[in-house]
RNA sequence: GCCACCAUAGCUCAGCGGUAGAGCACUUCCAUGGUAAGGAAGGGGUCUCGAGUUCAAGUCUCGAUGGUGGCUCCA
């Protein structure tokens, strides 16, 4: 929920809500409703339908008829306040709204209720809603039902299962007909639908769900990635590891993931009686490798990275496309160093972080925000760590975020357990966030596994972990490209920069020597021989998002030219191969 | 895991009780074509899998698998 939205088209989404619930309970009396708000995009409720009763897509025919009637009725929309007793005895046989009466009784706010009012002053329907609403039903305008959904009571998935209308408004059909096209231009982006049209990726129902597997042209761009990350980072002296991808359960165990987690990892069974797991993530071997030696505080901060995979048994309804997998490859790094250390490891890493996006372009205002995410001061107890360790490296994360000019905001209740951490979260083409780049402190494993420098003065001291990883896991970071560039790569990753054309195949030969010349810059081109037309086979350029189609014909054979169509543009360039050379380099 | 929907050729889809179709892609042939689809012929499908109903099942029912949108989760 967010409030940047005006009152008008807060009210609109409100009524509309109450519309759709008014409607529903026309079909199902017997309805109890759960919590019904307006979103970015539109509004929802919920609903307990009761026992074995469901609401499908089918239905929502039916009920926007209904919808229809209540607009047109053209009720009142009067707001009416209750003191505490007054709502618990009108509200008394629902338990759902008991316990959001509780929930405004808690906050002292004013318990208040918007009813339907006909010509007759009747009340027809009311529900308890803080509002604010538009003042009568026929000002709602153009409504429609998007989805149904389940969604648990409160978010808490121990409690009732609800079902979730989900709907939006407008004033007019031009703004559904705009919301209806953004849709559309976010559906042409999906990668999903991008990734099997330029051959990125694939999926097999014979290897399994969420486990995606790349072809050529997927995996020069995850190499690509790594490679430019590994460069950038290479100046702040990351060193790069190497780990098995099992390990005993022994290592969670010390970790203390394994309580929490062993139902989520693959389990591997060997020929002993060995208990082994597929690693879900690599802090604990990384300790291990720290822990291969006696350190001294001369050697930290002790830098480690190494692009790896982890595999998570996620559950089957929250995998999607490449963003939620089962075998995910981070780009993770390690480091190992003093609490007075992180200031300056966090700003290096906000560097390379900085660095790489904005080589993608995406580093710019409203691409990405970053949430700073420390303890809830009001329940400290619940994190493990010095306090004094604590308070340091938050304040250092938040240096770092100012100094850095990061769009944060910084959140309260939102460390992990074992300390402080500043995520950075990119949008799909949907809106939806992925978190991709983050830094974490860590004051608890390095206590559990017993990780030990000697300071200055000759004591064992425990160093500070910061976990961080920069695309974050190369699957979800290919989803995040892939629908930000809608799959026209920039030059330097695209995984093929260039199509050559020969006119006919008279024309091959220059058009080999100039693939060789490509070639010789490490550059990466094909040349499509004349089965095809040229048109055609320009045309398979430009849908296949080719940065360069070059052609050659009679005239660039005497000329020596080039004649390069960019991707996207209508006219064409005569240059050099010199100079088209130039435009591929890095 | 929860709710809803979906699954037919490599891809996009039509067929919806009487044992399969189109376009693109692919193969071959013709055409050697100067800027977004040249022409012709051909190959390709136990209609995701397994049960059930029926004289008869892509087509109806149930289950499994996979996918999509949300919910929960995401170390």
């Amino acid at each position: 929920m967010c409030n940047n939205h005006d009152d008008l088209e807060l009210r609109r989404k409100h009524t509309a809500s109450h519309i759709m619930t008014y409607a529903v309970k026309m079909m199902h009396p017997d309805v109890k409703l759960g919590v019904g708000p307006w979103t970015d995009e539109g509004f929802y409720q919920d609903f307990d339908l009761g026992e074995g009763k469901s609401i499908s897509e089918k239905d929502f025919k039916k009920i926007q008829k209904k919808m229809r009637w209540i607009v047109n009725k053209n009720f009142k929309i009067v707001r009416q306040e209750f003191t505490e007793a007054e709502a618990r005895e009108i509200w008394k046989d629902d338990k759902y709204k008991l316990e959001l009466i509780d929930g405004i009784v808690e906050r002292g706010e004013q318990i208040s209720a918007y009813d339907f009012v006909d010509e007759e002053g009747r009340t027809v329907y009311r529900d308890i809603c803080a509002g604010p609403h538009l003042d009568s039903t026929g000002d709602l305008g153009i409504f429609k039902l998007t989805k149904v959904a389940a969604a648990y009571w409160r978010g808490d998935s121990d409690r009732e299962t609800l079902t979730r209308i989900y709907g939006v408004a407008f004033p007019n059909e031009e703004k559904l007909a705009e919301y209806e096209h953004f849709l559309a231009e976010a559906a042409k982006r999906d990668h999903r639908k991008l990734g099997q049209e330029l051959g990125l990726f694939t999926f097999s129902e014979k290897v399994g769900a969420g486990l995606p597997l790349f072809t050529p042209k997927g995996t020069f761009i995850r190499n690509k990635v790594e490679d430019t990350i590994m460069k950038i980072q290479s100046k702040y002296g990351f060193e790069r590891v190497n780990i098995p991808h099992i390990t005993k359960k022994d290592l969670y165990e010390t970790s203390g993931h394994w309580a929490k987690f062993k139902d989520d990892l693959f389990h591997v069974h060997g020929k002993g009686d060995t208990q082994f797991v597929m690693k879900p993530m690599n802090c604990p071997h990384h300790t291990q490798i720290y822990a291969s030696q006696m350190r001294s505080y001369r050697d930290l901060p002790i830098r480690y990275a190494e692009t790896t995979t982890c595999y998570r048994d996620e559950q089957p309804g929250e995998l999607l496309g490449l963003s939620r997998v089962r075998s995910l490859t981070q780009d993770d790094g390690h480091i190992f160093c003093t609490p007075d250390q992180v200031l300056e490891e966090s700003r290096n890493l906000v560097k390379v972080i900085r660095e790489f996006y904005t080589k993608l372009g995406m580093f710019n205002e409203g691409d990405f925000k970053v949430s700073l995410s420390v303890r809830d001061s009001a329940n400290l107890s619940k994190y493990l760590g010095a306090t004094e360790n604590w308070e340091k490296a938050e304040s250092f994360l938040e240096e770092v975020a100012k100094s850095e000019n990061l769009p944060y905001e910084r959140i309260e209740g939102e460390a992990a357990f074992y300390g402080p951490k500043l995520d950075f979260q990119f949008k799909d083409s949907l809106g939806r966030e992925w978190q991709l780049a983050t830094i974490q402190i860590d004051f608890v494993q390095p206590e559990r596994f017993g990780l030990e420098y000697i300071d200055n003065e000759g004591k064992r001291q425990t160093p500070v972990m910061i976990h961080r990883a920069i695309a974050g896991s190369l699957e979800r970071f290919m989803a995040v490209i892939i629908e930000h560039f809608a799959g026209a790569f920039p030059v330097w990753l695209a995984p093929v920069q260039a199509h050559i054309l020969p006119v006919t195949d008279a024309h091959l030969p220059r058009a080999e020597e100039v693939l060789a010349k490509i070639r010789g810059i490490s550059g990466r081109a094909e040349i499509i021989d004349a089965s095809d037309t040229l048109g055609k086979r320009l045309r398979n350029s430009q849908t296949g998002k080719i940065p360069f189609t070059i052609i050659i014909g009679d005239g660039e054979v005497k000329s020596g030219k080039l004649t390069i169509r960019k991707y996207g543009e209508k006219k064409d360039k005569q240059i050099s191969v010199e100079e088209f050379l130039g435009l591929l380099e890095e």
